[in-house]
DNA sequence: ACTTTTTTTGGCCATACCGCCAAAAATCAT
DNA sequence: ATGATTTTTGGCGGTATGGCCAAAAAAAGT
C-alpha cells in the first residue's frame, strides 16, 4: 500500500534512499539513457567515460534502490528502468533550476 | 529555457545538485511540512528534533538548491516552498519502494 | 546599553561517498 | 583445459556530508 496520513521517519528514510540513488550526475545520465531502452554495462561505460567498475557500482546503487532491474544474457548484463516515472523528475528539477536561473 | 535535445554533463550536474538537496530524510520531512504552509526555523526544529544549527544548515541547502525561499519577519525566519512540484516526487518514490516491497 | 530570543556561521569529528586499480566470477570460444 | 570478454567485488585514498557545540548576528523588549 501507499504511504498514507502521517509517514514515519522510517518512511522518509526509505524515500531518501531512493532520492540518494538519483543524486549523482552519472546515475542521472544513465537513467535518461535507459529511458530509450535497455543497455548493457559496456554501453553505459562508453556513455559515462569512467572505469567500468565505477559504472557497475553506480548501476548496483540504482538497482538496490529499486529503480533499475538487470538481466544477464550471455556474457552481458542488461539494465533497464523498472519505474519509468522517475523520468518525470527531470521536468520538475529543470523548473527548480529555471526558477533559480541556474539553467541556460 | 528548459533543457532540450541533449543535456550536457553540466546540466546533469546541476540536476544532481537539486536531487542531492532532497536526498536526506530530514530535508524530505521539512519539504512535506512546508507543503502545508510556511514555517519558521523553530517550528521545523521541533519537527526534526535535531540541534537548531543542524536544521538551519539543512534549510540553507534546500534554499541554495532553489527549492525553498525564506523571509525574515521580526526575529524569525520563515521558509516556504518555491517550486511545489517537488511534492510530486513522493508519489513516484513511493511506487519505487512499493515495487521493491520496501514499503509496508 | 543590556538582555533575551531566534537564526546563522565556523570548526571539529565520525562516517559515507566516489574514483581507481587489481582480482575474482561468469560466460563463451578454441 | 586455456584464453578472451564482460561484469562484479574488495580495498585504498581523497573528498563530501551530517551531527554537535560555541560563538556571532540580528531583532525586539526592558
Amino acid at each position: 500500500m501507499l504511504v498514507q496520513y502521517q509517514p514515519t521517519k522510517e518512511d522518509f528514510m526509505a524515500r531518501a534512499q531512493v532520492m540518494k540513488a538519483l543524486a549523482h550526475h552519472s546515475r542521472l545520465m544513465m537513467v535518461e539513457e535507459l529511458s530509450r531502452g535497455e543497455r548493457c554495462v559496456c554501453d553505459l561505460q562508453t556513455l559515462i567515460g569512467h572505469d567500468i567498475s565505477t559504472v557497475s557500482k553506480h548501476l548496483s546503487i540504482l538497482k538496490n534502490a529499486g529503480i533499475l532491474e538487470d538481466e544477464k544474457r550471455g556474457k552481458q548484463v542488461f539494465y533497464r528502468l523498472r519505474v519509468p516515472c522517475v523520468l518525470n523528475f527531470f521536468h520538475c528539477v529543470d523548473s527548480v533550476l529555471q526558477a533559480s536561473n541556474r539553467l541556460k
